[in-house]
DNA sequence: CTGAAAGCGCTTACAG
DNA sequence: CTGAAAGCGCTTACAG
């Protein structure tokens, strides 16, 4: 390992004894300005380093957030990962990242115990991959005790600090579309059996079209696989199903770039002959060809709140009280609209 | 904490000492048959979890690379970052990521700091920030008895296990464009004051251009910040600063795409008047408008390597070898040629 | 203001 | 095949 300078090698060193080495390095009172001054002396001459290990075993308090996610290819997801880091470490956690590949529920739930063996202060829980998991991973935490927070799936008796309206969102899109003057909208979702987050949107986009009087059938539904390509291939699946479509509601900005680039090769004018919006206000889509209507997300503040009760769950935990789980956060992404969509002001 | 089971539990309970217990868990010989599946009955019995600090401590083992990154919004460094974490599982480890923002040396030199807390078997350094970081990390580093690979950065006494070369990329890339036909060559940068990769990719431009007998003045040069709409910009006071400007090399494809933007909002037709090609092959470059030429960075590669050297050093380390360091590993990017630069097959 | 001693939960020679 | 005991490097009542 590391350094092998010990507490007790200062301790010794200074002629002291090592609590009193500890005393100095955690800030305790009880020490003498001069014993301390002289301590800190030597803690800086030898460059000691306090052992967290030792430390942690010793306290039972690790100061780190264990973090299962999965998906950090696509941009939530690791939008999500690096504010959730910014934010421990704001509160004074480090972050243990635990990321999932693939669907395979027994390996995750290995995967996990494997994590608990870490003995984090408290767990994130950030998959989003389809239902299914739920029990199996429960179980792995059930007994446990340990503050734990969701930040996607549901689950009995674990708080979820923070809600983003999916629905909202996208009926928000979908009726910017009609008002736009599009008629036949289609949807490309992520994968083939959505995941709770995908149904909320297809849910989001029904609303609008069924208030708005407007088909909303599944042939104006096809999925791709969150990349531009597979959008591409959604996009010109929907045109065979569904001929009459005017626009599309792409379920991320990279899929909707398929789409417009599926437009581009079949001379479609957008938006005057295609209406386009996506999902996620990558920092690409202002430069799209249009430039895409889209929806911007709060991951800082899903990721804050997320953190920040996770926090307050672990300080009660230790404290021995009980923890009052606040009210759901409500967040609401915010619509971007560009030219992808406009074809009101450009009719005009 | 979580589970409160200690080895201890199951021994009484199992009517056997603590290191029998031990044996079992870590699957060691000399242990009976009846009384490995009498303990292990009980472990599975009380879900029993081994408790990872405590192991550390008594065995100076973590099992944990530690890895300081920054630019985690930026494609390469979350590719690594991913790739970096698959295979050290593969290796046996758990990453311990320390993300930079910005450039505040002092600030980081306080993280490392940090980091070396928590005794990391070994240390991934992959900031890729402006040099001036490396002296003050260096010392940060200094007296410290643990393995160390970097990334990006040289040091001193520090081995690098993979290059991947970016003169060679960037040349390759520019005399694709000369072979199309173009002659005056633009080039994108990504900061003001690159970094060390960021040089290197300025000088594979020159070489090539030198090479052909065409012109490489610093008119011929901007920069963007990575982003599509610094991209734009870039574009934009290039055309200005070298208005015979025929193609350009972004230096990766965001800015490729606000470049395709300009010329898309300027008239200027891709590729027959300009032709333009990024780097990194984002999974978007397929359906950017048109296609993009760009090289396909072997980042899988990259990570596995490097974590497989830090893994060797780690055992030598550990068994109180000398280590050889091995050769440098040099990586070639792919380039994958689309449309964006393709001006010879257009004309025909 | 300071220190002796026990404890956190494991592993590891060593002895039997 | 099994166990008593010391040790990893800290912290924490407790006593002085």
């Amino acid at each position: 390992m590391v350094n092998k300078i010990t507490l007790n090698d200062i301790a010794k060193k200074a002629g002291v004894s090592s609590q009193t080495v500890s005393r100095v390095i955690n800030n305790l009172p009880d020490v003498s300005r001069a014993t301390r001054k002289r301590v800190q002396q030597i803690i800086d001459e030898m460059g000691y380093q306090p052992n967290a290990i030792a430390r942690s075993l010793s306290t039972q308090r690790t100061w780190m957030m264990g973090v299962v996610i999965g998906s950090l290819d696509r941009y939530g997801p690791s939008r999500i990962f690096v504010e959730l880091n910014k934010n421990a470490y704001l509160q004074g956690y480090r972050l243990l990242p635990y990321f999932t590949y693939g669907e395979d529920t027994l390996e995750i739930a290995k995967y996990v115990q494997e994590l608990l063996t870490h003995r984090p202060d408290g767990i994130i829980w950030a998959v989003m991959e389809r239902a299914g998991h739920d029990e199996v991973i429960q179980e792995s935490f059930d007994g446990i005790d340990i503050p734990i927070v969701t930040m996607e799936a549901c689950m009995p008796n674990v708080p979820k600090p923070v809600f983003m309206d999916q629905v909202k969102t996208s009926d928000g899109l979908t009726t910017h579309l009609i008002e736009q003057g599009y008629s036949n909208i289609g949807i490309i979702t992520g994968e083939m059996r959505p995941t709770v987050r995908g149904r909320l949107r297809i849910e989001g986009w029904e609303n609008a079209l069924r208030r708005a009087g407007l088909p909303y059938s599944t042939l104006q539904r096809a999925h791709g696989d969150w990349t531009a390509i597979g959008g591409e291939h959604a996009m010109s699946q929907l045109m065979e199903q569904y001929p009459s479509l005017d626009a599309v509601f792409a379920c991320n900005d990279q899929m909707a770039l398929g789409v417009l680039s599926y437009a581009y090769r079949h001379n479609i004018h957008v938006p005057s002959q295609l209406g386009v919006v996506g999902m996620d206000d990558i920092s690409e889509a202002i430069c799209f060809n249009p430039p895409l209507t889209t929806a911007r997300l709060p991951f800082e503040a899903f990721a804050e709140q997320t953190v920040q009760t996770l926090a307050r769950m672990i300080d009660a935990h230790v404290a021995e009280e009980d923890y009052i789980v606040p009210d759901t956060l409500m967040l609401y992404p915010k619509i971007i609209i560009r030219e992808s969509s406009m074809r009101k002001s450009v009719d005009t």
